[in-house]
DNA sequence: ATGGTTGCAAACAATTTGCAAATAG
DNA sequence: CTATTTGCAAATTGTTTGCAACCAT
């Protein structure tokens, strides 16, 4: 392990490497994303025993100011974090049936982007959007209504 | 009193009409929409002094099961609610720069959705959509990036 | 009368913050 | 050496819950 990317992305943002930042982001990596802070925090506890859970908190948030992950908000209590993957951008799809999360390649997305700042001025951000509704699973498992 | 919508509505789903539910709803139409707890129990406790923020939790939340309020995550903190609209329904649009919110008509949303559906069988709630981004004015504020 | 509702206080959970010690640059 | 960063504990904030009293039906 000659550390190594992650280095340079945290420098290249001007923030300090630390074991605890390499921790969590070696865990945030391992966990493929969609990580609550809690799963975070246990993953990178194998690396580095001694991390604390604000220091969690505020890498996280170091992190999603430098842009190297991304934070979203589910219905469901605490957020989500997810390492930025610039060669494959995708939205989430919440299920809330069952609380998982799917992604969803941005492409299917764009025309509407494009279309809402057209109308309404507003501009999206595809990446911290989270679509919530029923996966295909659920659908089947419970009623699958067609909805309309 | 001559009450009346409010009362069906409660009765319709199931739910006694008690004042703090009717001082409730009262708030939630006068608000407009997209309020926080805090807010609608603040409105609300001008008609109805003794209620206890549990309640308006409790309420909110049994409101929401009746389907007669919309409830959002937003990234800031705390829960959303809205009453719901049967005739206008729409999604949400919220500025990361102002946490203004703002809505859209579900019909420009409705062709991805169908598309997504068709493609992921996934079934996205547009009612419980809100998609974070930039406003215009906050756009125009600070550096109006056309994002890519 | 009787079960749904409420007020209250206390429990919980998620997140933030002040500060001294530790450490990357 | 000096500005960041961390650990820790305590404070905040948002939300839930147990329970006795209360009230709509």
């Amino acid at each position: 392990m000659g550390a190594t990317a992650f280095d340079d992305n945290l420098r290249r943002h001007g923030l300090r490497v630390t074991a605890q930042r390499l921790a969590i982001l070696d865990a945030l990596a391992g966990l493929g994303g969609h990580s609550t802070v809690r799963q975070i925090h246990q993953a990178a506890l194998r690396r580095h025993p001694d991390l604390h859970l604000a220091t969690v908190y505020r890498t996280l948030d170091a992190l999603r100011r430098a842009g190297l992950v991304d934070a979203f908000a589910s219905s469901a209590g605490s957020h989500r974090f997810a390492p930025r993957d610039p060669k494959h951008p995708h939205a989430h799809l919440l299920c809330r049936a069952c609380q998982q999360v799917n992604e969803l390649p941005l492409d299917s997305l764009i025309p509407m982007a494009k279309r809402i700042q057209r109308h309404a001025g507003f501009q999206v951000d595809l990446r911290h959007l989270t679509l919530i509704g029923t996966c295909a699973g659920c659908r089947r498992a419970s009623g699958k209504r067609t909805g309309g």
